[in-house]
DNA sequence: CGGCTGCTTGATCGCTCTCAAATGGGGTGG
DNA sequence: CCACCCCATTTGAGAGCGATCAAGCAGCCG
């Protein structure tokens, strides 16, 4: 068994080196390659994660059937912590769209953590509460805001969280899909490519199949907040 | 002074009489008569509140000058609690929509409070989670139906959160204008008006200014899930 | 009673969805 | 290594929902 190495991660942080070995000795690693899921959308919800390797889809589908991305989850980020607030079931299906891996705890030994080492409570919190100023951002720019604009935002806010520096600009490190962009700024595929490619003319952004490389990303700022200030040669 | 009342609240559930007086002691009542505001968009966030009494709007406005509804916060819900998750000014207003008497912490004395009782802490993430949840729901709908569904949702979740049984139907118990309608649902205050208007010829609803009774609940229902099965006579 | 604020209603416009079809890249199996 | 097939993407045409612009109307409060 490989020594427990400190996890950098913000749910543990202020904890003491010897609470944070008895919370990871009541956790259990689950790995998931790349294409697998860890629950799907109506699986009785048993446990919650935290992503230490990977990425992680979070997707939801309607009963007409439209599917919408909720959030990409990165390292150290909690995901199905549904359980958290009483939810029987998990509302989404969180796909591994990279090789992962991440630890999990049932609802009841996560409670007792917490309240043994109240940090651990007030550290999910914050992580829950900032998921939810997070959201709060996307729903105003639902409501307020055309495709374009949204679509600027959520790639700036990819590249911030998967950016890759690569020659001629910063990858964004997993497989992203015009479909998923689409579903992650409340949008169709189509109008999605539209964009993209007339951003692609522009020299703004360099893409392929399920991949986007941001070449400039402070035109796409102008283009989020609606600057007009974008003048392509 | 008199003698503290067990708060019938779900932040305060699972704790012993002794530590809720401990918890209460350190809290400062501030009451806000209709029309004025606990907090605005902007100012430094130093209190966090829990509603006892009345009905607060929280809103947004973007730097475009759109304005949208976050929520409307009822009995025993927190609000403002941007604090717990690291902000340093509120990011939306609290407007009291009728006369309120919330409790208030300030966030180092909440936090110590968590500390010490971390029950506290694990049910702050049960009614954060909850409203990322129906967040999520939100921009759900949003993002994949029509204006009309979504108004008929507001209106029902409105109806469960704030009805009151009144002659003929299900009276809003607060004053609710097109405009917050419109705000809440990511629409216009024309589109809402319209909308309304149908359904008040059909007899599903009773309107006045800022006023409306939900006289067939059921009916809107239909139109929420699109059943199209609701017929008028 | 007058003015203000909220509500209604009409007309038009345009963003974005929908439907349809063609194109192309990449991975797999032979 | 190559060919094929599938899936992602592109692109066009058209329609429609809902925003925007523009008046007019009606409660309500001072």
């Amino acid at each position: 068994m490989p020594p427990i190495i400190v996890e950098n991660v913000r749910l543990f942080q202020s904890l003491t080196a010897s609470s944070l070995q008895d919370v990871i000795a009541a956790a259990e690693p689950v790995p998931r390659e790349k294409g697998r899921a860890f629950f799907r959308q109506g699986d009785t919800a048993r446990k919650l994660f935290i992503l230490r390797q990977g990425r992680v889809k979070i997707s939801q589908t309607t009963a007409e059937g439209h599917q919408i991305v909720v959030r990409y989850v990165g390292f150290g980020e909690l995901f199905g912590c549904v359980l958290l607030y009483g939810g029987r079931e998990y509302p989404a299906t969180a796909l591994a769209v990279s090789d992962c891996e991440a630890l999990s705890w049932d609802h009841a030994s996560f409670v007792k953590m917490m309240e043994r080492y109240p940090r651990i409570a007030i550290n999910a919190l914050e992580l829950v509460g900032e998921e939810l100023s997070g959201m709060r951002a996307r729903y105003q720019e639902l409501a307020t805001e055309r495709v374009e604009q949204r679509v600027a935002r959520a790639l700036l806010r990819l590249v911030r969280q998967a950016g890759k520096k690569v020659e001629g600009g910063v990858l964004i490190e997993f497989p992203l899909s015009r479909q998923d962009l689409g579903e992650l700024t409340g949008t169709t595929l189509h109008t999605v490519s539209r964009i993209l490619s007339v951003w692609e003319n522009e020299g703004l952004i360099q893409s392929g199949r399920k991949k986007i490389i941001i070449c400039h990303p402070h035109e796409l700022v102008s283009i989020a907040e609606d600057l007009e200030a974008h003048h392509p040669k």
